[in-house]
DNA sequence: AAGTTAACTGAACATTTGTTCAGATCAAAG
DNA sequence: CTTTGATCTGAACAAATGTTCAGTTAACTT
C-alpha cells in the first residue's frame, strides 16, 4: 500500500500555495515564475505539479479560496438588526478582515485580467454576491428612511471602495491601531450613507 | 541634413506609447511583450527601440507624464474659496477626469510594483503631491470648522479610494452619465468629512 | 541626379518561460 | 527483506522574452 504518514504531500502542498500567494502579492503573477515559487517553497520546478495541475490554477485556487472564505466568515458573523446596526456590522468586519489578509486581498483586486475567461466569471460571482450582501443593507436603509440612497449599486461600490483602499496605506507598526482605523472608517461610511 | 518633414518618428512615436498604454491597461505590463507593442504599432519590434531605450521606460513615462497632466490641469482649476467649496472642486475634477483617462489611471494603480525602485520613487513622490492637495483642503475645512477630522491622512485616503474606485466599474454607455455620478460622489464625500 | 541619413526590417543573441517525464529516493506495507 | 508507490530530481522541450545590430529603404537636401 501507499505510505500514510511520513508523507510530505501535507506539508509542502500548503507550502505550495503559501509561497504562490506571497509572490503574487508582492510581483504580480505574470512577473512570478514557478521558479521562483518552487525555490521559495525548496523544491524542484517540476514537483509543483504533483500539487497543481498548473500555474493558472495556482492564482484561480488562491482567489477563489480567498472569496469562498470571505464569504463564509462573513456569513458566520451575520446577525439581524437594523440596517444601521448592520451596516456597522459590515463595516467593521470587512476591514478587520481585509487588514488581516492583506496579501490575499491584493491579489483578489489586481490579478483579475490574468484569469482565463471561465475562471473570471467564477470569481465575479463570488465578488458579487459579497457586494451584494451590503447592497441589501443599503437597499433595506433606505426603507426604514434611514440612508439617503440614489442608486444603491453605486454607493454600494463606492463604500467598498473606500474600505478597501484601507489595505493599500495601513501598515500593523503605523501610529494607528486596527481598532481606531475602524472607529475613523466607520464614522465616514455612516455618515456617507445617512440621510 | 536630417529629414524633417515625411519623417514618421512624430507619427510612430506617439502611436508607441499609445499602444503600450491600451495594452498595459488591458493586460498588464509583465504580460506584454515588445512584440505584441510592435504589432499594434504595425512595426517590428526592434524599431520600438528609436522610441523608447527599454520596456521599463514606457511604463513610467506612461505614469509620469500621466501624473504630470493630472497635476498640471489640476493647478489651472484651482480656485481659491471655502474648504467646502474647494472639495466639491477636487471631487468633481478628480471623477471627470479620471472617467476620461480610465487606461492612465489603471496603470498609475496597478503597476507600480513593475517600476524600479529610482522609478517608483519619482511617480509615488508625484502621487504624494496630488493626495496632499486634497488633504490641505480637509484640514482647511476643520480649521474652518465645517469638516470632522480625527487624522487628515487616513480621510484623504479614504477619499481618495472611493473617488478613484469610479473607474473600475463606470462604463459610458450605462445608465448614468458622468455628471449624475459626479453628484453622486460629491454628496458622499460631503457628508462623510462634514462634521 | 547624387548624396545623406532617419526609419525600419529581419535575423540573431542569450535567457527565461511553463510544462513533461524517465528515473532516483526512500518510508511504509507485506 | 522485498515490494510498492508517493515524492521529488534533473534534464529536456519548444516557445517566448528583451534587446542588439548590420543592412535595406526611401524621403529629404543639395
Amino acid at each position: 500500500m501507499a505510505r500514510t504518514t511520513g508523507s510530505h504531500s501535507d506539508i509542502t502542498g500548503p507550502r505550495v500555495l503559501d509561497a504562490a500567494l506571497r509572490l503574487f502579492a508582492r510581483h504580480g503573477y505574470a512577473a512570478v515564475s514557478m521558479r521562483q515559487i518552487a525555490k521559495e517553497v525548496g523544491v524542484q520546478a517540476g514537483a509543483l505539479y504533483n500539487y497543481t495541475p498548473d500555474k493558472q490554477s495556482l492564482l484561480f485556487d488562491l482567489m477563489k479560496r480567498h472569496m469562498q472564505e470571505l464569504l463564509d466568515t462573513r456569513s458566520d458573523h451575520c446577525r439581524p438588526g437594523t440596517a444601521l446596526k448592520q451596516l456597522e456590522d459590515f463595516t467593521r468586519f470587512h476591514i478587520r478582515y481585509h487588514l488581516d489578509r492583506s496579501d490575499e486581498v491584493f491579489i483578489a483586486y489586481m490579478e483579475l485580467r490574468n484569469l482565463t475567461p471561465e475562471n473570471f466569471t467564477v470569481i465575479e460571482a463570488l465578488r458579487r454576491r459579497y457586494e451584494n450582501e451590503l447592497e441589501t443593507i443599503l437597499q433595506q436603509g433606505a426603507v426604514e428612511g434611514v440612508f439617503a440612497i440614489t442608486d444603491s449599486r453605486i454607493e454600494t461600490m463606492a463604500v467598498i471602495a473606500m474600505l478597501t483602499g484601507v489595505t493599500t496605506w495601513y501598515r500593523a507598526e503605523g501610529r494607528l491601531s486596527a481598532t481606531e482605523v475602524e472607529g475613523i472608517y466607520w464614522d465616514m461610511v455612516r455618515k456617507a450613507v445617512s440621510v
